[in-house]
DNA sequence: CAGTGAGCGAGCTTCCGCTTGACTT
């Protein structure tokens, strides 16, 4: 008997069928070993770092299973994920086990859950790469050291309870800074100009964009102006400037990763980043899309055959493709473990008819992107016509059109939202054109939109920070924390969420800093090519930060955090303001004179809406124990009604207003 | 489905990255 490590439960089955009777095949579940939970783990001696590895828990009986039948193995394939971590899993699982099994312990990889990739794994057995596993062990302890000092240091100049980390406080930054930028955003006017024009029949009509007042770019920025440019364009006479044709190919984007899918699911279906990994979780487990924590955009050869012959059948001929398309993977930082998220089998288009409607949803989105992704360019024709109006002075403007002449992987995926057909009528250059009308608005430039799910995992993902299985928990901790709330699916930062990101960025710019993990990246990179030391690495790093932590321990001030006043006197007191205090359960009510007076309620956020259920109620937004956000009513336990998700209008509360009595 | 803040001081909190259940107001 062969036994075969692997991470995942489904893999391990996946593989169990490639393989024959003589592979037993495990999972390790992830990791099996790490620092403490209860301690730093870490004992610093001397530039030194020696960690103090414990089983984990959740693992214990699986790896006590392992160990059973790695005793009687002939040979042990470690074949966790081709990774860093992977390799780690890897170094660790063979540190539990017996000196003996060293001899017969081998390390295999493979990038694709394919009968060719696995036996080729085989074949081609290695040692465990240490130097990756110190490259795993810098990363590791760094993040505890980080994690595990900075945070005692915010119980002691913050609040108890709270956190700080490499990555959920860039996070948090991030959401900071922007709710800064927006309240420094000062709205311009700007107004609109729109010119509809004739060539000779009001069937051959044009609508121009007003883009250039002698030669300068427009800048009509007020009524005066607006009312000035109207005047002068009602009676100016109109030249075909230009007409430019141009070709266009466009190519599908590319399958999704962890950080695409849920992007693309959080702004097509309004999913959190935890919704969609819970269902990509259930499909990936029932064997219909491969593995969905990747970060890479590679797909195997057998699967984009396949999609060239569906497309082929289904399409015709003329969509599909020679050669499959390829894509380069856009993060830096990808480690390419595993191969794309797409569909295990192309001929299954749909789920069957009793699945869950958001897995049929999900796995719609994964279908389409992946059978796009191997389906012809759209090619098409972008027109653009420039007009030349005179008057007193000098006018362009323009429109641009747009005529597809094959659709290709537009009849899969869709074209983008924002780009419509719009075919416009054939002038020519010199071409006299006739005054239709005019049509002016008033417009204002719009602040920067607050962070979504799918705006800040891009983000981080664009900077190097996270990984795929971390994307949504880094969200679910940083709304745990009362860092910062979701209103309407948008991040705000809530007064604690600024006043610890104001300390970070004040006593460890350094940490919090945009591009520090990229150079933690650079420089693990260099350890697991042998060019670098790890111990001395985290040295370098600890040597300084330690100094800091003292100094910040000793000098800073305690941390005010702002209350918001709700404008309403004290109504124990009737002295204090009533103000909104972060306590450890979500905003409360006190008096601003606390502790002189201890006046304390619950804070209410109601929606403006009545119960549906009992229609006596309001409708108020209560969280659950973990932070979760749901609809309530404010009669409760009076009345139970419930909902994850804003009630609309109900007909009972419209039935109410129709029938009010007099 | 009550609790939350300050301070007293015991005992506890906390990281990131791999995995999957066991949970749903």
């Amino acid at each position: 008997m062969n036994l075969v490590i692997v991470e995942s439960p489904t893999k391990a089955k996946t593989l169990a069928r490639f393989l024959g009777d003589e592979y037993t095949i495990e999972a390790s579940y992830g990791h099996v070993r790490d620092l403490p939970k209860s301690k730093l783990g870490v004992k610093i001696t001397k530039g030194k770092f020696t960690p103090d590895y414990v089983q984990t828990k959740k693992q214990a009986d699986r790896v006590k299973e392992i160990k059973k039948l790695s005793v009687k193995a002939k040979q042990i394939y470690l074949a966790t994920d081709p990774d860093r971590e992977g390799e780690a899993i890897a170094w660790h699982m063979s540190e539990i086990f017996d000196n003996k099994a060293d001899a017969k312990t081998k390390r295999i990889v493979f990038h694709q859950i394919t009968e060719k990739a696995i036996q080729h794994a085989l074949e081609k057995p290695r040692d465990i790469d240490m130097n990756l596993v110190d490259a795993q062990q810098a990363r590791r302890i760094l993040d505890r050291l980080v994690g595990y000092k900075l945070s005692p240091l915010l119980w002691k100049k913050v609040r108890k309870g709270l956190s700080a980390g490499r990555v959920q406080s860039v996070a948090l930054r991030l959401i900071v800074e922007k709710e800064r930028e927006i309240a420094a955003f000062k709205a311009e006017e700007y107004w609109d100009v729109l010119v509809t024009l004739q060539k000779n029949a009001p069937t051959d009509q044009l609508t121009v964009k007003l883009v250039q007042i002698n030669g300068q770019e427009a800048e009509v920025t007020n009524q005066t102006k607006a009312e000035e440019v109207e005047k002068e364009l009602t009676t100016a006479g109109y030249l075909v400037e230009s007409v430019e044709k141009k070709e266009f190919s466009r190519t599908p984007p590319a399958p999704f990763t962890t950080s695409t899918l849920q992007q693309i699911a959080a702004n097509k279906l309004g999913w959190s980043a935890k919704k969609t990994m819970q269902m990509a979780q259930n499909l990936y487990e029932e064997g219909y899309i491969t593995y969905h924590r990747t970060d890479s955009t590679n797909l195997a050869e057998e699967a984009t055959a396949e999609a060239k012959d569906y497309i082929s059948k289904s399409f015709g001929a003329s969509y599909a493709l020679d050669k499959a398309r390829a894509y380069q993977t856009k993060s830096k930082v990808a480690q390419e473990a595993h191969e794309a998220i797409r569909p295990t089998n192309v001929a299954t288009a749909d789920l069957p008819a009793e699945s869950l409607r958001d897995h049929q949803k999900l796995y719609e989105l994964i279908w389409k992107r992946f059978v796009a992704c191997q389906t012809a360019e759209a090619t098409g024709e972008t027109l653009t016509i420039t007009v030349q109006a005179k008057a007193k002075d000098e006018y362009l403007l323009s429109v641009k059109g747009e005529t597809i002449k094959f659709d290709g992987w537009y009849k899969v995926w869709g074209k983008a939202e924002d780009v419509e057909e719009n075919v416009l009528p054939e002038v020519t250059a010199k071409e006299k054109l006739d005054f239709v009308n005019l049509v002016k608005t008033q417009k204002f430039t719009q602040p920067p939109a607050r962070y979504n799910d799918a705006s800040l995992i891009k983000t981080l993902e664009e900077k190097g920070i996270g990984r795929p299985s971390t994307y949504a928990p880094i969200i679910s901790t940083i709304l745990e924390r009362l860092y910062v709330e979701k209103i309407d699916k948008r991040f705000q930062p809530t007064t604690l969420g600024i006043a610890v990101c104001d300390f970070l960025v004040t006593n460890f710019a350094d940490i919090v800093d945009y591009d520090f993990t990229a150079q933690m990246e650079d420089q693990l990179d260099e350890i697991a090519d042998g060019k670098r030391k790890w111990q001395p690495t985290l040295a370098d790093f600890y040597d300084p930060f330690a100094k800091k932590l003292d100094m910040v321990a000793e000098t800073a001030e305690k941390v005010k955090i702002e209350v918001e006043e709700t404008g309403n006197p004290c109504p124990k007191c009737g002295e204090g303001k009533e103000v909104i205090r972060l306590g450890r359960f979500g905003k409360f009510l006190a008096c601003s004179r606390f502790p002189d007076c201890d006046y304390k309620a619950n804070y209410i956020n109601k929606t403006g809406q009545k119960c549906p259920k009992c229609g006596d109620g309001d409708v108020i937004v209560k969280r659950t124990r973990t932070g979760k956000t749901f609809f309530g009513c404010s009669n409760y336990p009076k009345c139970d009604f419930a909902s994850w998700t804003k009630p609309k209008i109900t007909a009972l509360e419209s039935g109410v207003e129709n029938n009010t009595p007099i």
